[in-house]
DNA sequence: GCGAGTCGAGACATATATGTCTCATGCGAG
DNA sequence: CTCGCATGAGACATATATGTCTCGACTCGC
């Protein structure tokens, strides 16, 4: 048996984040297209849209986990780990943000990678509220969809041309702790 | 000749708001049925969807201008009327967040209305800057796209309900200017 | 009451995405 | 070399949204 099909899946996917990136509602012909494999090859693979989309996210999220991980395995505090996760985090986004806008599949695996994520992101917040890093009055639910949305304007302020990822990823965390005034 | 023809837009146009609201890719019947017109009407008053989408931009981008005028007029200082234009924004985001996630149309009076947007609010941050809100040295285009997006993770708060419009508008405020720190 | 204009319902045609199927081809394992 | 298997190309059927058209009913101004 030849193992192509674990590569073939594999070009599909990174197509089709490729393809989603830059036009959300693109067909699964101009996802074939772009991996360069036969329309009938990707339902081989993936059922449908439905199905592509949920390998995408978990694709998405094991990246995003992996990178995090990596990255944050030698921090001290929860406070540095979040900075550090934002600045491996942002320039993924350019590849992953088109899920957020996507209709999201009725999936229980999907549900269950989203509400991980954010429970993940709430505890190491309230661990860095201990730390002194966060005001404890302010509640975590907030801090959470600040980060989140303080990322999406990092990655826009990147994809505008105003800022390197690096910068951008300064600029998110000096506002999320100090904000933007003097 | 009747004069239901203006009552009948904005009907359609305020079922368009709504339905799209809660689901971005509903169909035109959706919305005529929400609207409690026929379907042949809705062509009637808007050619297609992307007729209506422009619609609904240059309503939204309407709406803003005239609640904001209003909210702001009395504001001595720039910086009062950002804080102040941002409590008045976030309850019309559940309306009009939409649209950003919508495919825009190609349409020029759409990319005017956009750039009109970015462009005063960058002008107000100036000024604001100059106020001493800001720190100088951070990127006006940051600024702009922290304030967009503190809106966004405001309303995320009140649709999640964790928060109320005046509570998540105070949370974003105090973000932007001070940071969630102590 | 009358006529003009608008409306709701629905038939009809069209476009596009989607999903399935077939068949010849190429490539690698044995 | 030969067989097996995944593939590319493309035909085919289907579903859904879309856009147009017609027709009878309604309402308002006159």
């Amino acid at each position: 048996m030849r193992d192509t099909s674990v590569s073939t899946e594999a070009h599909i996917l990174e197509a089709a984040f490729a393809v989603f990136s830059q036009n959300p509602g693109a067909s699964l012909a101009d996802v074939a297209k772009h991996a360069g494999v036969g329309r009938a090859t990707l339902h081989r693979h993936f059922s449908g849209r439905d199905d592509l989309i949920v390998a995408l996210t978990l694709t998405a999220a094991r990246e995003l986990d992996e990178a995090v991980e990596e990255a944050t395995k030698d921090c001290q505090t929860y406070t540095h780990a979040l900075e550090v996760a934002l600045g491996v985090i942002l320039p993924l986004a350019a590849r992953h943000m088109f899920l957020a806008t996507e209709p999201a599949p009725n999936d229980p695996r999907v549900a269950e990678v989203y509400a991980n994520q954010t429970r993940d992101l709430a505890h190491d917040i309230d661990m860095a509220k201990a730390e002194g890093a966060f005001d404890p009055h302010i509640p975590t639910e907030w801090i959470v969809q600040a980060y989140d949305n303080l990322i999406y304007a990092g990655w826009a302020m990147v994809a505008a041309g105003n800022a390197t990822p690096k910068q951008a990823a300064a600029l998110a965390w000096r506002t999320l702790t100090q904000g933007t005034g003097k």
